[in-house]
DNA sequence: TAGAGTCAACGAATGATTTCGTAGATCGTG
DNA sequence: CACGATCTACGAAATCATTCGTTGACTCTA
């Protein structure tokens, strides 16, 4: 049985694993109070059903209170919107993308800095 | 009256977004053609209908046949989007996410040249 | 042990997205 | 003119996303 691939998470559900990124395991109440805006008990609830059903999150609930999880690490999802974004709108280019998200803004010094160091290990790697 | 903000193209929006950035003002039967998946033609004026009340799209209606074009530039479009993967997966960090984009990725030598520019008019600016 | 509080489950309601069938107007050609 | 082709408009249907009320079970405490 090929495991069907996770499916890209919606903005609701996107909101909720950000919460989960940040403090970790968490109870539905918890990730209730640590929602961005202001949701209903049930709402989250539901959500992370759903998102249980999807294989999005890992679910413990050997306690009474259960404790989600993400099922993947947030690089990898990170990873998975950003393909996807570079396929629909950049045209696969990722030149294009980080040309775009770079200009405009401001990042520090040391940014820049391991910025750099990351072109150089791709040259590297290129050549 | 200030105008709503355009809302965020949805997927098949997109994907018709796509054809317009490539090809330029298009009647209907022409996006249908262009579309990389096979769709109706109605499928598609539908589409571009309610694109043109989203105000996504302009629309020259001078003529029996329409004609369609953006309502901005590739460019905002790609920013807009961008910027809501940014805010909504990398925690507003456009460094992650330039990581995240290059890693693992071939760039060419003239792409990573070009970075480097980039990265030092970023630099003189910032200083 | 009774009552208040907390919990998961379920389903309904709503709205957005996507697809497509049909109808009516218009155009061009034989 | 009449017919077929093409066009826009409209709305129905299917699916998905999101929110929330209610219910029944469990827990803790007075």
């Amino acid at each position: 049985m090929p495991e069907a691939p996770l499916p890209r998470p919606t903005d609701a559900e996107l909101s909720i694993l950000r919460v989960l990124w940040r403090c970790g395991p968490c109870t539905v109440r918890k990730v209730t109070e640590e929602l961005e805006v202001e949701t209903g008990y049930t709402t989250a609830l539901k959500l992370l059903q759903i998102m249980h059903e999807k294989g999005l999150v890992v679910r413990d609930d050997s306690e009474r209170t259960h404790v989600f999880s993400p099922a993947l690490p947030a690089e990898r999802t990170r990873r998975q919107l950003l393909d996807h974004l570079l396929d629909q709108a950049f045209g696969g280019s990722a030149h294009q993308l980080v040309q775009q998200a770079l200009a405009g803004r401001r990042p520090s010094k040391s940014e820049i800095a391991s910025l750099r160091q990351l072109l150089d290990s791709l040259e590297r790697k290129s050549s």
